[in-house]
RNA sequence: GGGCGCGUAGCUCAGUGGUAGAGCGCUUGACUCACAUUCAAGAGGUCACAGGUUCGAUACCUGUCGUGCCCA
């Protein structure tokens, strides 16, 4: 066969063609097939404003992988790709484009801005889906969601009014997390608790009977202006008779009383604690307790309202310096303090967040959480790996009501209308007029949180609330492939609704991928400007090389170091599999195939080859992606391509026509079956070189059924595997020799190899042809030990079942020669003193498993007979 | 303050209750008819430290130190 391959892999040739050729047959869309397992996969959905990073190539990779494997073995595989809209973050994006050309949401209204997001959408917002086909991902396209889609849409508004009927959704007055720049509320996991040096002040309020006054310490002193009591632990001797008195507030004179409350830390501070209900958690729980005034000095935009009294329409940060220097010039001031404090800050924005009262929408959780805290103790849902479970259960033990309003016009608008009469319509259609006075009604200006969607991904985007086929066929799902982090914001969320609406947990297996860190294991951020662009590398490198780079080294959980020299040695590899398969086919033939007779290397790599099969499905399966790849690394490279092949050269250049025949079949075979190991892990490579190998049906590898461990060893086999590790043994030998005396590899030699044993000796024989080829020998003479004389004048080493020569002629440095086998026998003597202490203690003898301490017994033969032979040399020199 | 990881060759990381492994880097030799994106050979490790369990611990337990992350 005349083959014109390239000897390089170029990655960019070949990977643009295959991914057409598999979207065009539509291979990644399922054939349902009622008789088959089901297996399928949500794509987490990255923002639609997001570009890849190689975060999600990891994690891409990796729900690749377990699709492909699955789809090879002929389960209904789906994985079903989509974006979501990220409320916030697109919005802030449209808004600065807009701004920038001088234009001004406000000015547009809502209805024309909403426009220009989607049009923005329509033209930048699949940049991420296109970045995501260039790794490779097999998704199923016909399937694309998005979350702002009418189908999605319909879910989302169907979940809201069934929480609200019944009773998990409620419209409060609350504190929550303000970002003062969004201009919107936060839910709690979006805000960053960032370290920060910070000035604690001691502020003396005094006691309204004159009596003497009470010192509470702050951070934030400008809320004072806001304070409706001071709090002190009710068991805390120092404040007990002062509880029921009144203070008299700073700056204001606004009498405030002094209450007891167990959420006081005694010890922070001075134990009394300033009480601010309109712009603190903590202290927001205690106003309720207490009935206390929620006085709201903060506005939405950051200044002062006219609550603060004289400070009213200060900027916050000024204001808290006004404050203090007013205080100051009051002597109400004690004393100061620097502190290293968290302080909360907007994960979009990173401005520091604003707490503050106001009306929104929240999710009751604890009902809830309970249903999915049993989920996951009934095993319904596991973490891999299960220390993840605790993450998830600590959440939702602690879990707070969730507030998902946002004060937003990009999103889900909330299904509530409002009529002038002070009545609440929640709907999924908006009525005509209000049910109670017939009057006009006006819906809620806000949307939802994005998650609020995001929570029902795993069913609305197979049609959910109506039960067609897709959802009966494919949900639930099977794996959740994601990241740590956002266990709480995400996977908890679709457990809860999951198990609400469809009263089943949307995937059995929560399966968690680590962090992408750079070179130095920092995380990647834009501050730091160590991201790494994916695109940049599948250009460079090829997709293959970078998936294979991420899967390499990683496990479930755990972080990776990303660095380009990985991605270059991967890329390394897939040339080496593509030049192998070069070989494989430069060396096929178009003649009629004699029957084969097989040699012990074909029996030997096929062997190898089942190992390697077992190896990487039980991996696959287990989540361990870097183990399964390196077996299949190992394999190809190490087994096939070094040993293999080389023993392959002897035969193929040889002149009998059914050994060569045998050799060509192995090699195809075996590299066909390989190729299919390596394709969830290198889809481009393999699809590219499984075309161009002889394979039986089938139109794409895509499609090739999963290689199955055979059980085919027969009797000889056994005896052909121990031939060829004894040949490689002897190999290994005599190019130690080779490389003692600096011999470069074209200089043949002689080479003697003396048998302890018939068997050995049998066993070298029937490789002798590769034996003498891999030495790269003149003359290769193999004999019994036994009634042989050793040549003198030799450098020699010992092998596993005999030892080799290497004749010299005269030409050796004896000194070196002698120290090199000095440090031999050291080595060997030390481990043989290890092996006996430990076979003459009884207790091992007696207590070790048998075949350990046979195991241990023939190390002891061996090395003994080592020691021996080196000891024999070493009386030569 | 609470919780969870990690500490194995110069670097990045596998790994196992019974003789320490890979890739990269380094050293030496080779453009050997698939591949120099290669081949062959080599050097390099008290498996963080201290106790305990065990016949035997790098692995299991406890503590210490270092380091990273999450939550409050």
């Amino acid at each position: 066969m005349v083959v014109e391959l390239p000897p390089r892999y170029l990655p960019a040739q070949v990977e643009g063609k295959w991914y057409q050729f598999w979207r065009e047959h539509g291979y990644f869309t399922p054939q349902f097939d009622p008789d088959r397992p089901v297996f399928s996969v949500v794509l987490p959905p990255p923002n639609v404003t997001g570009v890849l990073h190689v975060g999600h190539a990891l994690n891409h990779t990796w729900q690749d992988i377990l699709v492909r494997y699955h789809r090879m073995l002929g389960d209904n595989t789906l994985w079903l790709p989509g974006s979501d809209h990220a409320g916030i973050h697109t919005q802030m994006k449209v808004d600065e484009l807009i701004r920038s050309q001088g234009g001004n949401r406000q000015a547009m209204g809502r209805q024309r801005f909403v426009e220009a997001v989607w049009q923005w959408k329509a033209e930048y917002g699949g940049e991420i889906l296109r970045q995501l086909a260039l790794l490779g991902n097999s998704v199923d396209w016909s399937r694309l969601r998005f979350t702002l889609d009418a189908e999605l849409t319909q879910a989302v508004i169907e979940a809201f009014v069934r929480l609200y009927e019944q009773g998990l959704i409620y419209r409060g007055d609350y504190i929550t997390n303000w970002c003062v720049s969004c201009r919107t509320a936060l839910s709690d996991i979006e805000v960053e608790h960032v370290e920060q040096p910070g000035q604690l002040t001691y502020i003396r309020y005094p006691l309204s009977d004159g009596s003497g006054s009470l010192t509470v310490a702050t951070t934030r002193p400008e809320t004072l202006l806001g304070d409706s009591a001071v709090a002190v632990h009710p068991d805390d001797a120092r404040y007990a008779d002062m509880i029921g008195q009144t203070v008299t507030l700073p700056l204001l004179g606004r009498q405030i009383p002094v209450v007891g409350d167990r959420a006081v830390e005694r010890e922070f501070g001075t134990g009394a604690v300033k009480v601010t209900p309109a712009h603190d958690p903590l202290d927001f729980a205690i106003g309720q307790r207490h009935h206390l005034a929620t006085i709201r000095v903060i506005g939405e935009d950051g200044t002062m309202t006219d609550a603060a009294g004289p400070y009213q329409g200060i900027d916050r940060n000024r204001a808290r310096q006004r404050v203090l220097e007013d205080l100051a010039s009051q002597g109400s001031i004690e004393r100061q303090e620097s502190i290293v404090h968290a302080v909360g800050h907007c994960e979009k924005c990173h401005q520091i967040i604003e707490p503050l009262v106001s009306r929104q929408w929240f999710v009751r959780m604890k009902p809830l959480a309970g249903p999915a805290l049993a989920a996951v103790d009934r095993g319904l849902v596991r973490f891999a790996p299960a220390r993840f479970e605790k993450i998830y259960r600590h959440w939702l033990t602690n879990v707070h009501d969730w507030c998902i309003s946002r004060q937003i016009w990009w999103g889900h608008r909330i299904p509530a209308y409002y009529c002038e009469c002070g009545q609440i319509v929640v709907a999924a259609v908006k009525p005509d007029a209000c049910p109670v006075c017939q009057g006009p009604l006006t819906q809620d200006p806000d949307v939802l949180d994005t998650w609020f969607s995001s929570a029902l991904w795993p069913f609305s985007t197979l049609g959910w609330p109506n039960e067609g086929p897709d959802l009966q066929r494919y949900y639930p799902t099977s794996v959740l492939c994601t990241g740590h982090d956002i266990i709480s914001f995400w996977v908890s969320r679709m457990i809860m609704e999951g198990l609400h609406f469809t009263a089943e947990p949307p995937f059995s297996t929560v399966l968690i991928n680590g962090l992408v860190r750079d070179d130095e294991g920092r995380k990647m951020s834009k501050s730091l400007g160590n991201g790494v662009d994916p695109v940049a590398m599948i250009e460079r490198y090829g997709a293959d090389a970078l998936r294979m780079a991420l899967v390499l080294g990683s496990a479930p959980g755990n972080d990776i170091r990303f660095s380009e020299t990985k991605v270059e040695s991967a890329m390394h590899f897939a040339n080496k599999v593509y030049n192998a398969v070069r070989f494989v086919l430069m060396h096929q033939s178009e003649e009629r195939e004699l029957p084969a007779v097989a040699h012990p290397a074909d029996r030997w790599i096929r062997a190898r080859l089942q190992h390697a099969v077992r190896r990487v499905t039980q991996a696959i399966e287990q989540f361990e992606f870097g183990e399964a790849a390196r077996s299949v690394y190992d394999f190809f490279w190490d087994e096939f391509c070094d040993w293999y092949i080389e023993f392959a050269k002897v035969r193929l250049n040889g002149t009998d026509a059914s050994a060569k025949a045998a050799t060509r079949t192995t090699l195809a075979e075996v590299a066909e079956t390989a190729l299919a190991l390596l394709h969830p892990f290198m889809p481009f490579v393999t699809e590219e070189l499984w075309q161009a190998l002889p394979h039986r049906g089938g139109e794409t590898i895509v499609l090739r059924h999963w290689p199955a461990a055979a059980d085919d060893a027969g009797p000889e086999l056994a005896s052909d595997l121990v031939a060829v590790e004894q040949t490689m043994a002897a190999v290994r030998t005599v190019r130690n020799l080779r490389a003692e005396l600096n011999l470069p590899p074209s200089q043949r030699i002689g080479v003697v190899l003396l048998a302890d044993d018939d068997q050995t000796l049998v066993a070298w024989r029937r490789l002798g042809p590769e034996l003498a080829a891999l030495v790269k020998a003149s003359e290769l003479r193999m004999a019994l030990k036994i009634g042989m004389e050793r040549p003198r004048q030799a450098i020699s080493g010992v092998t596993a079942g005999g030892m080799a020569l290497v004749p010299l002629q005269g030409v050796v440095d004896l000194e070196r020669e002698r120290a090199r086998l000095i440090k031999a026998e050291d080595a060997t003597r030390k481990e043989l003193q290890q092996t006996v202490r430990r076979l003459a203690d009884r207790n091992f003898v007696q207590r070790a498993p048998a075949e350990v301490v046979e195991a241990s017994e023939r190390r002891r033969g061996e090395l003994e007979a080592r020691l021996e032979r080196l000891a024999e040399r070493l009386a030569d020199l």
